[in-house]
RNA sequence: GCCCCCUUAGCUCAGUGGAUUAGAGCAGCUGCCUUCUAAGCAGUUGGUCGGAGGUUCGAAUCCUCCAGGGGGUACCA
């Protein structure tokens, strides 16, 4: 298994500061938990640097940053590792790797078919709950990030070796199915279905619902349909199911064109809850948490305040006896613990549901259905805009229709494939049309910090420059053209020895760094990071492309070597990109 | 009122305690195509990191306060 230079070098001053306790030579009571390994930004200060030093300092007053480093460097044990180990002022500790370990780590990750990544020792059952659009209503933008960014987590996750489990929490159930299935029984079930089957969920949607607030009517009829729905009636639920079923349908083509893993066998919507509901009631109530308030069933949480400032409720049961969604979270949750045995469960969900989810999460872990040891995080992510930075609309106000948006992209990027490679097929540039347009609208998600706003602009995510999916796509199907021009194979093996061109061991230390990236993005969940190594990587590769001739290389040896360090390169941005769920075609 | 998030170059964004010059890309300016894809490269212009204090040997990064923007704050999800 490869072990990265950086936990190498962690793990060799962690050695030595026991050393140092064990001898005396530094009268330390711990290993201090805060020391930071990094990648120095100046290529003169080594390839990893430690503070080291300079956080233990401040547990010894009286001595020296300086005297500590040198103390410190002085018990390192004798490393191949390292070709040397310097300390510079005030205190920093800086390596060089040596060409004999790149090269066996570069060898290893040559021949490992997964790029040298380790599966993760403890397995864990991760829960992504993402996507969840609602019934008879159409996706918008908010589901398309979520979307996104939660398939992302989902093929990273999984790839690392955990249990991922990928649920689509619908919205299914509710007071709205009253008035759809009037409005279903109205316009007949087969035109009502031709609507909907066409992708007009949003003005099947409307019509139901301006009905409604126009005829009182209506409105009785809704309410009695509600209650028959609710008490599972066969008719009733026949035609729930219908509109169910031909919305799965309008998903599951999106999902499809997407690119996304979702299917039906993933959709855990809310109706599938229904039946736990009362017990997740019967036992807030056993335990002594129900608090009757206003004639609603709530939990008060500690720590949350409303306007006046007086205990903010998470409610369980409406005053009407009907359930909120606070309700389905916890039978979700609960679910999710005691039959999938999740490890960790991740709500890849807006950031206005912040509130929201850390009361669910407050109150399920005073009810114990979140033991200690169990996780359950909300993904948040910011909302997406125009490029007038208002709420993302389409040009007459309405709300985007994603199959609109995603047409667009994907004939903006047909057009600018074809312009610049006039030669390729009809079929060829449909196909590349589609993972270019489809991966430039996940890129330019992905790319940006999960937690902020972003903006949406077609022209900067399409643009073949800057930190895009078809900049990248493109490094990609330029190092595959290099193979077909030179009629080259991939080179048997890698080599880091005797020494490599300074672009060279640039490109080749990145392409080390793979594993920490993906393992820091399996943490923290955002999916940005892995974005910004793999526009590095390709940067890096054109410098090396520049740089170093491949096909033309002085000798054999080195065109052979050349050609290994370009394959390894391609393997893993198309692994990379692979991982966000965005194609890299073979030529562009 | 209270709570949460955001504010880095003209624009879009990285960068959550470090190393005499805060990084990219776009846009602007100057060069480079008989040479593995110029969809590129080299150079250059542009920032008192919203403001003020504080902690520290060191702050875009941590703490406090202030300003501006967004969101949440009991039966919608």
């Amino acid at each position: 298994m490869v072990v990265s230079a950086e936990v190498l070098l962690h793990e060799s001053i962690l050695e030595a500061l026991r050393q140092c306790m064990n001898d005396g030579s530094l009268p330390l009571d711990a290993v201090p938990d805060d020391i930071v390994i990094e990648k120095p930004k100046n290529p003169s200060h080594g390839d990893w640097s430690t503070n080291a030093a300079l956080r233990i300092a401040r547990h010894l007053p009286g001595s020296t940053p300086m005297d500590i480093a040198n103390t410190v460097v002085a018990h390192l044990s004798e490393n191949t590792a390292f070709s040397r180990v310097d300390v510079v002022q005030p205190g920093f500790i800086n390596a060089r790797l040596s060409g004999a370990f790149i090269d066996a780590q570069l060898t290893e990750m040559y021949n490992s078919p997964r790029l040298g990544l380790p599966e993760v020792e403890h397995p864990q059952t991760v829960v992504v709950d993402y996507s969840a659009p609602n019934v008879a209503k159409e996706m918008h933008v908010g589901h398309l990030r979520s979307t996104i960014i939660g398939d992302a987590l989902v093929r990273i996750l999984a790839h690392l070796g955990h249990t991922v489990i990928r649920e689509n929490h619908i919205g299914d159930w509710g007071t709205p199915f009253g008035m759809l299935i009037e409005h279903l029984i109205d316009v007949g079930d087969a035109e009502g279905l031709e609507e909907l089957s066409v992708g007009e969920l949003g003005a099947f949607y409307r019509e139901a619902r301006t009905t409604f607030d126009s005829e009182p009517a209506f409105q009785d009829r809704s309410r009695r349909r509600v209650v028959l729905l609710q008490s599972g009636d066969p008719a009733t639920l026949k035609l729930w199911r219908t509109l169910v079923d031909a919305s799965l349908d309008a998903f599951e083509t999106i999902y499809s064109e997407l690119g996304v893993l979702l299917t039906r066998e993933d959709v855990a919507g809310e109706s599938r809850y229904n039946d736990a509901l009362g017990k997740v009631v019967e036992d807030l109530k056993a335990w002594n948490l129900l608090v009757e308030s206003d004639g609603a069933q709530c939990v008060f949480p500690p720590g949350f305040f409303n306007r006046d400032g007086s205990p903010l409720p998470l409610i369980i049961q409406k005053s009407d006896g009907g359930y909120g969604y606070a309700a389905t979270d916890l039978a979700t949750i609960r679910d999710r613990v005691d039959r999938l045995h999740a490890d960790r469960m991740l709500y890849v969900v807006g950031m206005p549901q912040s509130q929201h989810f850390a009361m669910v999460f407050a109150v399920a872990a005073m009810a114990g259905w979140l033991p200690t040891g169990v996780e359950a995080t909300h993904i948040a992510f910011g909302h997406m805009l125009g490029t007038d930075h208002k709420m993302f609309k389409s040009r007459s106000g309405g709300t985007f229709q994603l199959q609109r948006l995603i047409d667009e992209a994907v004939a903006r990027a047909r057009s600018a494939v074809i312009e610049r490679n006039p030669e390729l097929g009809e079929e060829d540039c449909d196909s590349i049309a589609r993972m270019v347009g489809i991966g430039a609208m996940k890129y330019a998600d992905l790319a940006n910090d999960r937690t902020r706003d972003y903006v949406f602009d077609l022209d900067r995510m399409l643009s073949f420059e800057g930190n895009t999916a078809p900049y990248l796509q493109y490094a990609h199907a330029r190092i595959r053209s290099v193979f077909r021009k030179g009629n080259a194979a991939p080179a048997a093996s890698v080599t880091a020895l005797p020494a490599l061109a300074p672009s060279e061991r640039a490109l080749a230390l990145h392409l080390l760094s793979l594993q920490s990236v993906l393992e820091d993005v399996a943490i923290t969940c955002r999916p940005h990071t892995l974005c910004t190594y793999l526009y590095e990587l390709s940067s890096l590769f054109t410098d090396f492309y520049e740089q170093c001739p491949i096909l033309k290389a002085a000798s054999a040896e080195e065109r052979e070597n050349r050609l290994a360090l370009a394959h390894l390169t391609g393997r893993t941005l198309r692994e990379g990109l692979g991982l966000l769920g965005i194609a890299a075609p073979e030529q562009m």
